[in-house]
DNA sequence: CTTGACTCTGACAGCGCTGTCAGACCTTAA
DNA sequence: TTAAGGTCTGACAGCGCTGTCAGAGTCAAG
């Protein structure tokens, strides 16, 4: 399938498929006149890098896990290197959330401070 | 006192500085010969931009405060801008919290299915 | 006066996307 | 055949900072 079609299917944009490719996420085959020629495979990479992003990776981050998911199966193959980048995920996201609750406290006392009007 | 010397007092770089006055948060006076002069209350002024800025706030975010600000006390005057600023600015916390949590599901979900290997 | 430290302005770069526009080619249906 | 719509590449822009570099003027101490 083209390009704008798995845009369709997947809901991601077309610049963003390109730019998936760019950074080497995807490799679609090419028609002769030089169009990006996707198959089903393709389609799920990009459910799983859409699945990855909203785990708040960094594409080069999912790059380092599609190394190895590239397999068939619609899960993704264990892998050394993909715990301990899930695992290192999971803490930068905690990290996040605990500099979250920091910034609420620091806003919640300057509401009370000045008033709850 | 000049640039250098307000950068050590409140460990902000230079460079910030002259970004803070930039983006109209502060206004140093200038000496004849064209560096910038701060007194004290630039001094205070930083120092709220900082712990602002450590509540997740965008610069011009604090640039809304500092309107309410700009008098002498080291509290911030109740002024209503000032609370609704702020309580939009907790909700965005909030929102950016919650995100994270859904963030933290996704990916604590993968490492179950891969196994805690 | 000379030297080193400080300051000035303006501009370029990077982070990680994401949109958009330009100019040109391809494809498909009428 | 023609026109519309899809696609291609490459580049510019923006978000909100933050560092750094260049070229030039200033200040202080020796």
């Amino acid at each position: 399938m083209k390009i704008g079609e798995l845009s369709k299917r997947t809901g991601v944009s077309i610049r963003m498929l390109r730019y998936y490719e760019a950074e080497g996420l995807l490799k679609p085959g090419r028609t002769e006149s030089g169009y990006r020629d996707y198959d089903m495979a393709e389609v799920r990479t990009v459910e799983r890098i859409k699945l990855l992003g909203a785990g708040g990776m960094t594409l080069p981050t999912i790059l380092q896990f599609l190394a190895c998911v590239r397999g068939e199966g619609p899960i993704f193959e264990p892998c050394d290197e993909l715990r301990v980048t899930l695992r290192q995920q999971i803490r930068l996201v905690e990290e996040r959330t605990e500099k979250l609750a920091q910034n609420h406290n620091v806003l919640t006392s300057f509401l009370a401070e000045i008033g709850e009007g």
